[in-house]
DNA sequence: AATGAATGAGCCTTCATTCAT
DNA sequence: AATGAATGAAGGCTCATTCAT
């Protein structure tokens, strides 16, 4: 009576698939979860209608696998950052690096970071996700930074709080646009922050 | 053609038509916008389905103004706190209060707050809200500390970058629990950032 | 258990009831039966909803009372026309005119009649009235022309073609003007037909 | 976001629209267009509520295809009777033919004529068919008695004010028996009046 | 008699999911 | 594996009618 759903081994279908999963990445950041229909995506994907439910057991399985791919897209490029750190480097510099990464991750995955983040609250599973996801960069970056001596006391905290502040920053940036911030003066004021917070001097 | 909406004047309706909102605020803090039907609000309410189209135009009439209801709840503590300052005071002290002022609201509204920031990506007209509650707020700060010598510079940037980082320390708090986190040393370091911010010298 | 139903004798009552058909008569003709509902019929009459069931005892009961409206409005003048008549009259002058007044009374009423006659097709009372008003006026109409000698044989056959065709050239005079059709040279076709038809030798 | 409106190109599914369209032409008939709701068009046609509208966008649309098919009933066995003309007739014969084929067209499409007729005031689109119609009937019957030379003046006007008489005639027929009317005595001056009008001697 | 707020059944339409092919 | 037509439950909204005042 269980359905069978295909764990695709062929290429094609692996290709399927993903095309499925991307093309419910565009949507959901275009229009959001509730406002895309399934009907929408196997358009977008190029498949049919009925075989959607072939890879997925339904919707909302298309969106856990749509929030893994988001989550690997923004995790990277900053894990990269600090795979290559194996001593501690001129500060300001780095910070404005990340500073910028985030921003520029922000600016492509936005649309698709509220579509799911706006999941969270009515959806423990994408809830998970984000909390393992926060986990797993905290950890990583964490222990990197008191391996090379930059961190030593508090270095979860720390850098947990670092990571809240950008991103929150960069959502500014991207989308509010207020008109009396001058964003380049809060700009440094963020880099300013997370630095002292680094700098344990 | 344009159908009557009622504008009650009598406390009868005024208490019905608050019904429904405080319906609506509930339900959505639950379940979310898109999980909550009209029937489930009427329900909540003690009224009939047909009577909500007396109050509002539709679905979206009422989130909107559950989103007025819930932005009046989060300013008003925090606009009390500032209206009744006139001079400067005991920075770490003052801090710490907005710290657990913050906190507290969130607790009590982080429900809705999620559910209506949700919107925020697909719908300009709760965005709107959402931008102007953060220009009021930001610039009667902004203003009332400029005034009683406590900014000199930057000061909109500064009390926008503050109230960024609390809310998303006050979210954090509330939800997320990461294990690993000393939520106690995070709080001081939250505390720390703000005053290191406000204090100019 | 039955609801008592005013049958108005006060002055004030009398109005307020004529008020609420006016108004039925006046929406339905601008938008239907079923695109008008009662609250609009009770706005424009300058009563309140709830009392329009004191004096109907539903929406069709104003139909009904409309439709009466409609067939005193309709009825009368082409009746007097032929009440005054004692003498056969010089025939194509006295077609004229009564082609010119069902015109006339098209023009006035046309939209009303639209509204009501289609009604006819599913609502047996409505479709009773029109019968009726068809019999009266042909059965009065040619008990005159035969009295004053104008017919002599198969004189109701005679009146209700006639009628019959007045009544769809003033409507194509109103409504539907092609614009191929040269009107003036149709009115005296319709003209030329219903002498014929009046004229035995 | 615009939905997808099947344009069947196989049999199952043309059929399948064909008799959702059944449906609705049926059901209009007898209660007439707001009488009828979607739910009854699918159960009368056998599909599911959800299909009716992957043929058609709305309830609406299904009443311009059922216009359309008894625009094409109506007109098909009229224009076949004027094709195989090439040759003054007969006249009181071939006069007597139509008023026959009129009645029985009237007969069997009466029902609906009236549900669709009775939308003409308030709706422009059906408005716009029933004018389309009468065009091109009148045009092209004034066009073949006039090459014929059956007709030379007046040719357009004549037969729609013949169409007219006719039409009028056979809803009476079919219809309004009123008791004190000899139809066949009607029927016969009905045709005489046809007959004068065609016959330009 | 009168008001107008309130009721709730019913309607059109959408969409996640299934099924015949 | 794949298609896309088909299903039917559910949702937003309207409106004739009733009810509390």
């Amino acid at each position: 009576m269980s359905k069978t759903i295909r764990n695709p081994k062929q290429e094609r279908s692996i290709d399927k698939k993903n095309r499925i999963i991307t093309a419910g990445y565009e949507l959901f950041s275009e229009n959001g979860y509730y406002n895309t229909n399934t009907a929408q995506i196997a358009k977008r994907a190029g498949v049919s209608t009925g075989i959607v439910y072939g890879y997925f057991r339904n919707k909302k399985d298309i969106l856990l696998d749509v929030t893994a791919l988001y989550m690997d897209k923004v995790t990277k490029p900053i894990l990269n950052l600090f795979d290559d750190l194996d001593a501690p480097v001129e500060t300001r510099g780095f910070v404005s690096k990340i500073v910028d990464l985030v921003i520029d991750a922000h600016k492509e995955n936005a649309a698709i970071h509220e579509a799911l983040h706006s999941l969270t609250h009515t959806d423990p599973e994408i809830s998970r996700q984000f909390i393992i996801l926060e986990d797993e960069l905290t950890l990583k970056i964490a222990d990197i930074l008191t391996r090379i001596n930059v961190l030593k006391k508090d270095a979860k905290e720390k850098v947990h709080f670092a990571m809240d502040i950008l991103q929150s920053f960069a959502h500014e940036y991207i989308y509010d646009h207020h008109e009396y911030i001058d964003y380049f003066r809060l700009k440094t004021l963020v880099t300013d922050s997370v630095i002292a917070l680094i700098d344990e001097k």
